[in-house]
DNA sequence: CTTGTCATTTACAACGTTGTAAAGTAAACG
DNA sequence: CGTTTACTTTACAACGTTGTAAATGACAAG
């Protein structure tokens, strides 16, 4: 039905394969030949048939981002990034959502639709450290997201603890010293909130103030609700706070809810930081302080990375973990 | 590399023909025989060449969603929604944004990449009626939003008259009477900007209310950002009023801080509602009254729709319009 | 024991593209 | 003018799968 390299080739008067030297730019190419080809393929509208490129070349043009969740704002903008990083390059973008553990993560990787894919951008969310023999060591990889570290593909992040340790230290700047963290993971070490944990305590330290652990709220699941419902627990038990760092926006946002309905004043009463830069923060009551992680170089970096393992796939360069700068954004939530 | 058919025809001790056949569920074949293929094929971790099924077959299982872009909050959840339903039915979804205008939307629904999809759900932005003969009509669609009626593919969208009144009828129900519109396009009748100043307009027809130019607010984006700005620019202008008919949550949450900064109490001085129901108007301060247009609903139909276009390419049946229904949400924003 | 029927399996071609290697052509050299 | 050299174009096979049609097997009826 659709246009084919015959029809091109069977109106310009040439082989298919001249067709096709010219779409892929060989250079010995009359210039005659190739004003006629090229013609030819407007005249028809030709566009190749990208099931049968890939097929016969093993390259799709296609990578896939595997997040948690698009609902969730971060990943959203991380998306929008992404696809913006990969058009660029000339690739499109599959998504997909695993919202559901550790068992679904691994069935949608090993899954058929990851051969149709050139390479994958995984934003890892059950999988650890000890899982991390289960990825499959030839397809192209780049891990975003910090529960796997010095594992076998390569790392995209941004700095995490040094990120956290900033957000305590900005708010500490502004003379608080009962600074509430919200979102660890009790016993994680790895993943984003162990890492940010560790960055709050490595402020307190250095300002010589204690570590409470009675600050520490815990949150599994980082959506607006788990903020809210999260902060109205530690509300009730009325421990004493002037100063909050969540570890994501949304965190921030549903518990600068529970706290203004609770009548605490922001900033006057509490200081507010988050983490991501989430376009909300900018409109929200009030305005949000937040680290920005440059979602745009995270995108770029792991588009750049995961398109040099494509181009090679016979390397066996060592795995590499970058990590991306960020800024701290102050707005009225911390305003002095 | 990867294994292929032939290796567990192989190992199965049978054509590759039988194999292929095993796994379409063809019926005719031995319990035996399919015992011992299924053992092959688990024992090697087959998994099926999906360029060269599409190659073969026309179907790659992948559908398109083409939106505006994802940082909008809108289109994210619809995106969610959509993947949802299509994952539910086997596909996976490419989404590609085009926040460039008519050209650039043109240049995507032409492009190569459409070559790899079955069937496309298109979020219309810049399109408009008089383009609806540039598309593909080989191609299944589905038509989402509402800048193209009656044209020659499936359409699902909300109820947006029908919405806009409902809300506008909610303000008045409460006493107000001076309800502002935010988000206008003037000069358009059939977007959702045209449909749902339509709605508004009825509401206040039927309640024998004046209409009053001087309250549409105009926005041609609809983005917190536009929100803020348009209100910016209408409490300029001191023109008096009680309610807030939003065309999007998105802008009524800029509009919201605005109006606040400005020192007007919601919903003591102004009765605020807004449209999509996104998860952020339950945490907004105060959190935002809304129409929920179920995405979920509009999701699953139309992928209902476009998998029964890519199951029956033949069938010439006429397009469908079809309009989900909504539900009025009231929150804060509009409390007695 | 032959024939017919149905179930089961197979060989082969085809989908549209690109890699390989070879064929053809023109220009340059001795 | 024959031969080398470089440029330009081509035929053919292959990627992994499924559709078509034909071959084989099994079994009941005549």
């Amino acid at each position: 039905m659709a246009i084919t390299l015959h029809d091109v080739a069977r109106l310009a008067g040439v082989s298919i394969k001249t067709v096709s030297n010219v779409i892929n730019d060989y250079p010995h190419i009359r210039p005659a030949t190739r004003t006629k080809v090229e013609s030819a393929i407007s005249e028809l509208g030709y566009q190749p048939n990208l099931s049968a490129r890939s097929l016969r070349s093993g390259r799709s043009g296609v990578i896939s981002l595997l997040i948690p969740d698009l609902r969730n704002a971060y990943f959203a903008e991380l998306a929008d990034a992404v696809m913006r990083a990969a058009q660029a390059k000339g690739l499109s973008v599959i998504i997909e959502q695993m919202p559901g553990g550790k068992k679904e993560e691994l069935e949608i990787l090993r899954g058929p639709r990851m051969q149709l894919v050139d390479g994958i951008l995984y934003s890892v969310l059950a999988l650890g450290e000890e899982d991390a023999h289960e990825l499959d060591s030839r397809m192209p990889m780049v891990l975003l997201g910090d529960r796997i570290f010095h594992g076998p593909k390569d790392h995209v992040t941004m700095q995490n603890t040094a990120g956290a340790k900033a957000a305590t230290e900005h708010l500490l700047s502004l003379g608080r010293r009962r600074i509430a963290a919200l979102g660890s993971h009790p016993g994680e070490v790895v993943g984003s909130a162990g890492l940010r944990l560790e960055g709050y305590r490595q402020a307190l330290d250095e300002a010589g103030v204690a570590y409470d652990p009675s600050l520490v709220i815990p949150a599994i699941n980082w959506h607006r609700k788990d903020g809210a419902a999260a902060m109205r627990r530690f509300l009730e038990q009325g421990v004493p706070f002037d100063g909050l760092v969540a570890f994501n926006d949304s965190m921030a946002l549903g518990a600068m809810r529970v706290m203004q309905e609770a009548g605490l004043r922001i900033p006057d009463d509490v200081s507010v930081i988050g983490f991501d830069d989430i376009d909300e923060t900018r409109y929200s009551i009030p305005s949000l302080s937040t680290i920005d992680p440059s979602k745009d170089e995270i995108a770029e970096t792991a588009v750049d990375l995961l398109l040099e393992r494509i181009d090679n796939p016979e390397s066996d360069a060592p795995a590499r973990d970058l990590a991306t700068e960020f800024r701290v954004v102050q707005r009225e939530s911390s305003a002095r």
